[in-house]
RNA sequence: GCGGGUGUAGCUCAGUGGUAGAGCGUCACGUUGCCAACGUGAAUGUCGAGGGUUCGAAUCCCUUCACCCGCUCCA
């Protein structure tokens, strides 16, 4: 393990990471020399290595080498590959053709744009009837008074929608309106719902429209959006061969749950593991490489019987935490947050929960941006499946033990790639004022680091340089291994710690000797020497096969 | 989509209407004796892009693109 970064990422320049990213070949602009475009991102030769690391570890500790289980047991997994572009009536059944394509209203007067769905969340926070309302109600352990409500309405006379009744019968209004907003009567209104209700009811009667959240001007009519890239398979641009570039590589897995119950001779409780790039049309690209429009994602679907969901719920938070901890995100920086409800998505509305495991980014800083959410999906997706596809309870999983059918409930741990590569990143990057040398060195879990070792002779001549090369030839069979000759040992030491390799070899007068080399420590700059013919058990031990 | 800021060599920047520059980096050669040494030389510019004004534009004007900050958005 690297030991933990002097520096907290929050005291890092975000700019200075992005600087050293750019120059050392970790990440450049997609499309630069033409300026560029908005939300997309390329890998550069150190960057693919990083981020190709990274995916390798999730794919070895998943599905070549998973953890084990709750009962002790190795986990079941298996990979998957499934295609960008599917069928549309996938996106149909995951709701996403309806969730991903908000009606959008735009202020004509300010250009504001606003969901129109959220519009009224935003309007009662900030609507001239909220102040008044909450002087007549204070809501006691969120319920409301009675009396106090009566008392309000009665004020406000008939200008307040009467058909609500409220005036003559309060106990039966609230709890009819306690009904409309909460689905059952007598459960206490939540005041945001409460003052939407009421001020929708006002304006509505009153054939006022909504009014701009900003700058009260008049809003368009709700307008689609599309979060969804969308092309066309085949020759011809119409409706009928319209397809999407997938949001999520979910969705594959789902499609293809009975070819690999078919195929692969999984049993409930196992999982399907796949990663892949997937498309977002974010309305505003932000923050590097971490809210892109095309990224890549490492999803797990883990499929279990719904019974046991709370158990596996909590494994695969607490396992994918570990993980990402495991990997060098160690320390403050790296948090577990439990989800509140009222921000559950609509799948996992009913579930055993939902976590976002964060990791404080400089440009979060001092909050926290999501790497991966651990979700009970339920048996949501497969259900829709069932019904859209029309194949029913034949998507259902047939228990041969229990002799029963059902639909398996799905815990869903969902990465992200490319954040991940990003905190790994502002992770490593350390600042080193105190050193002679270098200024910055990228602290990378050996695993993790693209360049695992460099040889160097310490000069041009002597034979150093030929014995180097047959180190270098050695070593780059199994790690991937710089060799250079150039300039001074400093600057070559310097230049190894911006990319972050662990170990670097130095061929020396010594050497021709008695057959030893200087092996420099990245993280603390120190030397030892040890054999020549053992580097490549150092290396095995230091860093792994 | 709104408001503010930025854009000149790989990087940091100078250049306010008149021949595009410096330092660092990169490369070559020489040198080298463990932490971005030194010498000599070299390469590198759509001055973000397009248009306009002007005898002449990196510089003034318009449009646009990208990035940063704040909103908004982020099932």
């Amino acid at each position: 393990m690297p030991e933990t970064p002097e520096t907290a990422p929050a005291t890092k320049s975000m700019d200075d990471i992005v600087a050293l990213c750019r120059r050392r070949g970790f990440i450049f602009q997609s499309s630069e020399i033409y300026g560029g475009i908005n939300g997309f991102w390329d890998y550069g030769p150190l960057g693919v290595l990083l981020k190709k690391n990274l995916k390798d570890a999730w794919w070895q500790d998943i599905v070549t080498c998973p953890a084990d289980g709750p009962d002790g047991k190795p986990l079941d997994m298996v990979g998957l590959d499934s295609t960008i572009i599917m069928n549309p009536k996938v996106w149909e059944a995951s709701g996403h053709l309806s969730g991903f394509n908000d009606p959008m209203r735009k202020c004509t007067k300010c250009g504001h744009f606003v969901r129109a769905d959220h519009l009224w969340d935003i309007l009662a926070t900030s609507s001239p009837w909220l102040d008044d309302l909450l002087q007549v109600f204070t809501p006691i352990t969120g319920e409301f008074d009675s009396p106090r409500l009566l008392k309000w309405a009665k004020g406000k006379g008939k200008k307040l929608a009467p058909n609500l009744a409220l005036v003559r019968n309060p106990e039966v209004t609230l709890s009819w309106m306690a009904q409309r907003i909460n689905g059952q009567p007598n459960v206490p209104m939540d005041m945001k719902e409460f003052v939407r209700y009421v001020a929708t009811e006002q304006l509505h009667k009153d054939g006022l429209q909504e009014p701009c959240p900003r700058c009260g001007g008049e809003l368009s009519d709700p307008q689609q959006v599309s979060l969804m890239f969308e092309s066309w398979a085949g020759l011809t641009k119409n409706d009928d061969n319209k397809v999407y570039l997938r949001p999520e590589t979910a969705q594959g897995i789902f499609a293809n749950f009975r070819n690999v119950v078919d195929t692969s001779r999984v049993k409930v409780p196992f999982g399907i593991a796949q990663q892949g790039k997937a498309f977002r049309n974010e309305v505003t690209p932000r923050n590097y490489t971490f809210r892109s429009r095309e990224f890549e994602q490492m999803e797990i679907e883990f499929f279990i019987r719904p019974d046991s969901a709370e158990e596996w719920y909590r494994f695969w938070r607490d396992t994918r935490y570990a993980w990402w901890k495991a990997i060098g995100l160690a320390g403050d920086n790296l948090t577990l947050r439990e989800h509140d409800r009222d921000e559950l998505a609509h799948y996992a509305k009913e579930g055993a929960g939902t976590s976002d495991i964060e990791y404080r980014f400089p440009f979060t800083a001092p909050g926290f941006g999501e790497l991966e959410g651990v979700a009970h999906r339920t048996d949501f997706d497969l259900r829709q499946h069932a019904e859209h596809s029309g194949l029913g309870d034949k998507l259902k999983y047939f228990d041969q033990e229990r002799n029963e059918r059902y639909f398996p409930h799905v815990i869903e741990p969902s990465a992200g790639a490319d954040r991940g590569t990003l905190a790994v990143l502002c992770e490593a990057y350390t600042p080193t004022p105190e050193r002679k040398g270098s200024k910055v060195v990228m602290k990378f879990h050996p695993r993790l680091a693209p360049i695992k070792a460099a040889v160097f002779p310490l000069v041009n001549k002597e034979g150093m340089p030929e014995v180097a090369e047959k180190l270098y030839r050695q070593l780059r069979r199994k790690y991937s291994t710089e060799f250079d000759v150039k300039q001074s040992i400093g600057k070559r030491y310097a230049r190894m710690d911006e990319a972050g390799t662990p170990y670097c070899f130095t061929i020396d007068g010594d050497t021709l000797t008695d057959n030893t080399v200087t092996v420099r420590d990245r993280d603390t700059g120190s030397q030892d020497r040890i054999a020549l013919d053992k580097v490549e058990a150092f290396l095995a031990e230091k860093i792994g096969e």
